[in-house]
DNA sequence: AGAGGTACCTGGCAGC
DNA sequence: TGCTGCCAGGTACCTC
């Protein structure tokens, strides 16, 4: 499940492949995903020359001398650098040929990502002119997060879900950064002290700093095996770990389910206070 | 404005 | 073996 770290490691992984390429052709096998792919995209791309890579949370921003391609791998999208004698499989919804013949090829089984285009400056794109900050910058931190949470009565977990808020914690990451700064997931966003909001920007940075490192050394030959999930798995204190053991104390990890999602915390460790 | 719920989609798994 | 049903996930969008 691609997260902002797994996002950060594609985006390393291809840009050496794609920088000053010209694209040859788009292959769009199918274009039903989060939203339908635009025709400006098909009939814009082609011959487009690959000037920069951006991330802006979850999205992919590749931008051409001609306008900016705008990805998002949703939950199951992967990107691969192939040769372009490689033939299509289940899932492969569109490829983008480049002049030095390799293929960025985006398989996404469950379609939840997108691919889209516009010819004007990406961050104002509806998508993205909302979203919140960076959480690896400097203008994420405790006082940031504690002044937003005032008038907050939601869970503190929904509350850093929120990508107005702050992109890029999902809830693999939310469920690790609360463990980490001693908070109960469930705890009202707007009856946290700004103290413990130190702590909690603080956790966010250090595991999605962990993660990115992690993910950087395993997704290392990138056009053999990209999006290769897992990597940061043994490492988990809570996610996925319900009715174990917490291996800080040893107390039985429990369950709770905020917002549909799956939520697992340490009883003991994660205090609302 | 904020909170809660729903939809989108498929693979994997449990249970029958 | 095959069927059904549920779950996972990000996030836009709807309603209250």
């Amino acid at each position: 499940m691609p997260e902002l770290p797994e996002v950060e490691t594609v985006r390393c992984g291809i840009i050496p492949h794609l920088i000053n390429q010209r694209v040859k052709a788009v292959y769009i096998r199918q274009p039903r995903l989060r939203w339908l792919v635009p025709n400006e995209l098909a009939s814009q791309i082609p011959g487009a020359i690959i000037e920069q890579i951006h991330r802006r949370g979850k999205y992919l921003l590749i931008q051409t001398n001609r306008g900016t391609l705008i990805i998002h791998l949703g939950m199951s999208g992967s990107l691969r650098i192939l040769s372009t004698v490689d033939i299509a499989g289940k899932h492969d919804h569109i490829d983008l040929k480049l002049s030095n013949n390799k293929l960025l090829r985006f398989n996404d089984p469950r379609r939840f990502g997108a691919w889209l285009w516009t010819i004007d400056d990406a961050l104002l794109h509806p998508l993205l002119a909302s979203l919140g900050p960076e959480p690896l910058t400097p203008n994420f931190n405790g006082e940031y997060l504690y002044a937003k949470s005032r008038s907050r009565k939601t869970t503190i977990k929904q509350f850093i879900m929120d990508n107005q808020i702050v992109v890029g914690v999902g809830n693999i990451y939310a469920s690790e950064a609360l463990f980490l700064a001693g908070i109960h997931p469930a705890q009202a966003a707007n009856l946290i002290s700004k103290q413990r909001y130190k702590r909690l920007a603080d956790s966010i940075k250090q595991i999605l700093n962990y993660a990115i490192t992690v993910g950087g050394t395993t997704i290392r030959n990138f056009s053999d095996s990209a999006g290769k999930p897992g990597y940061f798995k043994q490492q988990l204190w809570v996610y996925g770990r319900k009715l174990q053991a917490c291996k800080k104390c040893e107390s039985l990890l429990k369950e709770l389910r905020l917002g549909q999602r799956s939520t697992v915390f340490c009883p003991k460790c994660q205090k609302k206070k």
